[in-house]
DNA sequence: CGCGGCTTTGATGTTCATCAAGTAAAGTGG
DNA sequence: CCACTTTACTTGATGAACATCAAAGCCGCG
């Protein structure tokens, strides 16, 4: 039965994060009514303000999490990549959306009707558990990383972008931005402009190389130390 | 047994904020292992870097939530009354405590030993479906409220804070902010100076009146535009 | 009483946003 | 596939917003 073929989530790689508690018979029921979709870089996954019926997660790519502003500019909160979820962030507070997640690489979401999930979290505890870890998780870092772009001036925030993408996303220090100048911007609180100015400025400095949307980080003490203290 | 003296967590007003689906045999002794501790405004009740040996919320009182920066400067992350408490944040996903929590007034809080809670936790699912809906609250007010302060400039945050203490904490447009300018300016990230000379903006151009730490709030509309759009 | 922290105001300089203008790249419809 | 349009990127010049430095009065507390 769990052989399945319409049901592979038994090797699901994301199982253990959300599932190492529920019972085979249950997991097969969550698993019979999944939806797996495929979004092209720039799909809109969530759009803020819809109602939440499915309980989503990332199984693989990059997305952003970002926030409608007043006069057409959005805020950018995060990125995430499978393993650190972010759709979990609204789904037990609030009956809508309070943000809209995009896809900056391709990706491949999984869809449970949350019912379904809510149900199985209201009778296996365990279960329950895993998910406010979860939760708990992903609130701590993005508080957390809000608060290291905060204090930083405008150099140290775009160093920090780039460490974060090269250690955390990439683990490389040549990688390719998934995002434009204006989404680092957006991030980072600060205008596409200045953002430009200081990566060109990183570049005189030969502190990086630029390719467009390739970046070699040529120094990384030296970016390592504008972030901190920059 | 529940008329124990030494355990009234059965009127206890933040009951069904956590305890609604926690069995009375269960929350008596629970209640049993519980402290209260009274704190005098200006105590820390909670050091960034401890370790978390238990589950504390807030019975009363008024907290800040902070983060010790470089160069002896705080980060203010957030203020929290009871009900929308706080040391849910790091309790569920670290070892050690994230942020320091610091009485702004005069606070009593609650002890109870966090094996106890997360036992509990993992036996009782609606317990913790309770617990994690209020963890998703709490996080999501936090990112919400920085996304408003960040996207506004110097005089939007000061009249944002202004708001805040009138229409959340203290609902009038009369109050003794608990803060001092200092700390204002560590929670919307300007300088302490800036702070002031926009208070003082404010103060000549008739839309509050400052006597000390006490602010009335004269023309709100005028104050909810300023936070909107200045 | 005097010390340190909080508050206030002014003068000055730095950082950053805005405006402008041009080039490159990428999508769009015929 | 090419002309067309839009969006992304880049640099410079200017001014506004904000930090920093300085100095003085105030208040609470040991």
């Amino acid at each position: 039965m769990l052989d399945n073929p319409k049901c592979n989530c038994e090797n699901c790689e994301l199982k253990s994060l959300f599932f190492d508690h529920v019972a085979p018979e249950d997991l097969f029921d969550i698993c019979e009514i999944k939806y797996e979709t495929s979004h092209i870089k720039g799909d809109v996954i969530i759009k803020e303000g819809e109602k939440i019926n499915e309980f989503i997660y990332l199984k693989e790519g990059l997305v952003k999490l970002s926030k409608a502003s007043s006069n057409n500019k959005d805020q950018i909160i995060s990125f995430s990549k499978p393993f650190d979820f972010v759709s979990l962030l609204s789904v037990f507070s609030s009956e809508k959306y309070n943000y809209t997640v995009t896809a900056v690489e391709d990706s491949v979401t999984c869809l449970l009707d949350l019912d379904v999930v809510k149900r199985q979290a209201q009778s296996n505890s365990m279960f329950t558990m895993d998910l406010m870890i979860r939760v708990s998780e992903v609130s701590d870092k993005i508080i957390q990383e809000n608060l290291e772009i905060k204090r930083k001036h405008l150099k140290g925030r775009v160093a920090h972008v780039l460490l974060y993408f090269s250690k955390h996303i990439y683990n490389d220090t040549t990688f390719e931005l998934p995002i434009s100048r204006r989404e680092i911007a957006e991030y980072i609180g600060m205008t596409t402009e200045n953002v430009i100015r200081t990566l060109s400025e990183f570049r005189k400095d030969k502190i990086i190389k630029i390719f467009g949307k390739y970046i070699e980080i040529e120094d990384i003490k030296r970016l390592e130390n504008i972030s901190e203290f920059g």
